[in-house]
DNA sequence: GGGGGTTCCTGTACGC
DNA sequence: TGCGTACAGGAACCCC
């Protein structure tokens, strides 16, 4: 389930290959994989053919490829499960293929750039940039809070944001347009090491305990990154096809029923919006 | 406009 | 063995 770190390890990942490599040819599968494409394949292929990448960036768990002309960009959402992989150009089709973009690299030669997806809620689109700040973010990200590795992520902004919540704090987490990039396995980590319990209502929260959980978020997801994404159900891999390793690390997400590595305690999972949340009952306690 | 529930989807695990 | 069902969850969407 890509979330910020998994979704940081296919942009760096992708970034050598991808950028400045001319895109030659562009087949898509199933349309499916275009829902943020609303002008269809036939405009999605028209708009990619001949155009070159020129860069690799992310906002949270979105990533896009800018292209070298109209100010647009090859943006993509993995969803649950979608992977982005690099493949030689006649490699056999991956098992749920959908989309498949043949470049062109000036060092590495020709390349195929491969989005695959079981669930099919991940999906590619050609979206027009515009400014935000300093820099240019596709229209469709617009909407999306900068994620907190990003060096403008807006603290004070954050703690007053929670502050105007009446919602549990794991919603809130889940929440894109107030902080992007923590889905539900890092919200749980990020609640666990930060002694929170997740219905904690957001506006309940003290300055201090708010503090601690953004500090805590940050520390889990530069963990999880740097030991290359949380791997559960081979539905996440690098652009090589490679599992991460940082479901070794989880504490809380995922342990249901076993003990709390910090008090022994066992670990509740309990339904939270059609999924679920996981915790410590003991170190974690309801407010 | 905030809040909360529903929906989209497919492979896997599990119970009967 | 085979069938039915629950489950995994990001984000758009809808209704209150």
């Amino acid at each position: 389930m890509p979330e910020l770190p998994e979704v940081e390890v296919v942009r760096a990942g992708l970034a050598p290959a991808a950028v400045d490599s001319i895109i030659t040819a562009v087949s898509v599968f199933d349309e499916r994989a275009l829902t943020r494409h609303a002008a269809g394949p036939s405009d999605f292929v028209s708009r990619l053919e001949g155009r070159t990448f020129t860069g690799a960036e992310r906002r949270g768990k979105f990533l896009w490829l800018p292209l070298d002309a109209e100010e647009s960009a090859l943006i993509a959402h993995l969803g649950m499960s979608g992977q982005m992989l690099l493949r030689a150009p006649d490699a056999a089709a991956e098992r749920h293929e959908r989309i498949r973009i043949h470049v062109e690299h000036p060092q590495h030669g020709e390349l195929a750039l491969v989005f695959a997806d079981q669930r099919t809620f991940g999906s590619l689109a050609v979206d027009r940039l515009v400014p935000d700040g300093p820099t240019m973010i596709p229209m469709q990200v617009v909407h999306i809070a900068r994620d907190p590795l990003d060096p403008l992520f807006d603290d004070s902004g954050f703690l007053r944001a929670l502050r105007k919540r009446g919602s549990a704090i794991k919603r809130v987490l889940l929440d894109q347009q107030v902080i992007s990039g923590v889905g539900n396995i890092y919200a749980d980590e990020a609640l666990w090491a930060a002694r929170i319990h997740p219905e904690t209502f957001a506006s309940a929260l003290s300055t201090p305990a708010t503090r601690r959980l953004l500090a805590e978020i940050r520390v889990v997801l530069a963990k999880a990154l740097a030991e290359g994404g949380t791997s559960f159900d081979s539905q996440y891999v690098n652009v090589n096809g490679q599992a991460g390793y940082f479901a070794h690390s989880l504490n809380a997400y995922g342990r249901g029923g076993q003990p709390c590595p910090r008090c022994g305690t066992l670990i509740r999972r309990q339904a939270f919006m059609n999924r679920s949340s996981h915790y410590c009952p003991r170190c974690q306690r309801r407010r």
